[in-house]
RNA sequence: GCGCCUGUAGCUCAGCUGGAUAGAGCAACGGACUUCUAAUCCGUAGGUCAGGGGUUCGAAUCCCUUCAGGCGUGCCA
């Protein structure tokens, strides 16, 4: 309808260039908008205002020719008018709104996809929590984000690609290793003592046991270093398959896990780092090896190799991302907890410092989230073993309000997560409130078909009984039509901006509209037209909404 | 100190990238179930968009500044 109503637009004022009543052919970009109140029409332009100074006129005037050549014979348009500053809106006649209701029947679970991603190769990586510990609520946020991101552009024609990132190397792998195996002995009834820096949740008992279990004590018979890096490897194994399942029970899985290790064995962290040697980028200072990342726009500059030989986190970084974009992929996106914003600097010089083009590589930064219960916040320590897991999160509150709690905020806002509130099926929680629209519909279908009062065809049937079609035209049955109109648009900001959260309070909206529309008027009637007109109008509402719901990872019941 | 993020109704949050009278939900108050699921709906009330300046036809939105909170500022990850 936008798009429609855009070529009217341009098409009058070309008409209006050429019989010298505009006074330039060139206009400025202008906004098709649908305004917040009805009075104000369907749809409304602000042209007239932002081409006062192309043409030199008054906005008013601009409006008053313009609307002269749009005319009246369009088949959408009721009528226009001018208001305000210089608005031009547009009424939409009733029967304009209906071809919306076939192209859902026609697209089904692909309504509103698009192909403005052009096939793009696109990477999401996502959560790359560190093997050595259980996810925690902050994960889940990056998780479900960078899911719903992924999904998202999946359907903006984006050809996707999940990574996961492992780091599966260096110091903490031997500390987690460390931490197992000290409280194998510890199990063994050897008294032991924990360095601080040692990992101490329940999780570490659980690889303790699981490791007596299947090794018995054979972690004795070969040397302490054998042993320990022996336990780094099965703990981490353990950890990654638990990890695997958390995002399991999320809906969430990866096309790839990219294993840190395995990237340092390639020999390519050494290599990136020799390259950027020969190139005089990478300096030797105080024994270690520095990155000039401040010629590159970083604060200053950053070590990859530390004095006692050991490359550092951001040397993997740097070639791990080198490889993403020799990959092929046209970009790649980070989903990151915002304490990780002081990385992006330094990642960012790493790819401008080898040739490419800064603006392939998108950082989303996920807020923190502060877990509470009925008000009072949650602790939350790691290394303590105090804390609440993101698999006991979901336990408790479920899959579905988790998701959509998550997605119901810009991901930039920090988020508090009341678990009492999550678990309350009211409408603090409003998960319920749009699948209930799904469970209503469904319910009304079924007690359509037991009543055989679905009509003489189908309610899926495209070539729809025209008497039956014009029966849609209470205000609140156009209003729907015209929000589900908005779908494809919600996809395509959402993915854009890569802002989920949109698509999450749109399906708030058409529920509300939904459910105000079902308490003021009765689907099924004793008028057979009437009816199967409803059904036709309600059906669609239920495919956008479970549509809707899918791209978010969030299930649609068909009873409540 | 410096950098990033945040500040909108009592609470939790939107506000479509500068548009018209700033919106939802919860909490409060008053109503609607013999009829398709009341996990719903209808209504009332609630605001100096943190404060101040600027940009322009027009600012919650952009710029400057002050204040408040969070995070970061490692040869940790």
């Amino acid at each position: 309808m936008k798009k429609t109503i855009r070529q009217l637009i341009l098409d009058a004022a070309q008409k209006a260039f050429e019989n010298n009543e505009f006074n330039s052919n060139e206009f400025a970009d202008f906004a098709i908008e649908e305004p917040k109140s009805d009075a104000h029409g369907d749809i409304a332009t602000n042209f007239a205002m932002v081409n006062a100074k192309t043409q030199k006129m008054a906005p008013r005037k601009i409006a008053e020719i313009l609307i002269r050549y749009i005319g009246n014979d369009s088949p959408v348009i009721e009528k226009t008018e001018i208001a305000g500053p210089g608005f031009i809106n547009f009424f939409i006649l009733p029967a304009a709104w209906y071809p919306v209701l076939n192209d859902i029947y026609e697209k089904d679970a692909e309504y509103g996809f698009s192909d403005i991603g052009k096939g793009q190769k696109t990477q999401v990586e996502f959560v790359s929590a560190n093997p050595t510990g259980p996810l925690h609520v902050g994960h889940g946020r990056g998780a479900i984000v960078g899911d719903s991101v992924a999904t998202l552009l999946s359907a903006c024609g984006y050809d996707v690609h999940r990574e996961y990132y492992i780091n599966d190397a260096g110091k903490q792998i031997q500390t987690l290793g460390l931490s197992v195996f000290l409280r194998c002995k510890q199990l063994d009834g050897h008294t032991v003592e924990f360095p601080e820096e040692c990992y101490q949740g329940d999780y570490i008992r659980d690889i303790a046991e699981e490791l007596k279990q299947e090794k018995d004590d054979w972690i004795y018979s070969v040397s302490e270093d054998e042993a320990v890096s022996f336990c780094s490897k099965f703990a981490a194994d353990r950890m990654i398959i638990k990890i695997k399942n958390v995002l399991n029970t999320l809906g969430i899985s990866f096309d790839n896990w990219y294993s840190e290790q395995a990237l340092v064995d390639s020999g390519k962290v050494e290599s990136v780092i020799q390259k950027f040697k020969n190139r005089e980028i990478i300096y030797e200072k105080d024994d270690a090896l520095w990155f000039k990342t401040e010629d590159f726009g970083d604060e200053k500059d950053r070590v990859v190799v530390r004095n006692n030989g050991q490359s550092t986190y951001f040397a993997s970084d740097i070639a791990y991302h080198q490889d993403k974009l020799d990959r092929g992929f046209d970009r790649i996106i980070d989903v990151w907890g915002a304490d990780h914003h002081g990385y992006i600097p330094r990642i960012r010089a790493s790819i401008t410092a080898s040739g490419k083009d800064e603006k392939q590589f998108v950082v989303i930064l996920t807020q923190l989230v502060n877990l509470l219960r009925k008000g009072v916040p949650v602790s939350m320590g790691k290394r303590s073993g105090q804390f609440i897991t993101l698999q006991e999160v979901i336990d408790e509150v479920g899959k579905d309000a988790v998701r959509f709690i998550f997605l119901t905020r810009h991901y930039e806002s920090p988020l508090d997560f009341d678990l009492e509130v999550a678990k309350q099926k009211t409408n603090d929680n409003p998960v319920y409130y749009v699948q209930y629209v799904h469970a209503r519909i469904s319910s009304i279908i079924r007690k359509a078909r037991d009543e055989n009062k679905i009509g003489k065809n189908e309610i899926t049937d495209i070539a729809f009984d025209k008497n039956a079609m014009a029966m849609i035209r209470e205000p609140e049955e156009i209003q729907l039509i015209k929000h589900l109109a908005r779908y494809p648009e919600t996809i395509a900001s959402s993915a854009e901006y890569m802002e989920p959260h949109r698509m999450a309070f749109y399906l708030m909206d058409l529920a509300a509209d939904f459910h105000a529309y079902y308490n003021k008027h009765r689907v099924l009637t004793e008028d057979p037209d009437l009816t199967a007109g409803r059904l036709y109008l309600i059906f669609a509402v239920q495919k956008v909404i479970r549509n809707g719901l899918t791209l978010l990872g969030v299930s649609a019941p068909d009873s409540m």
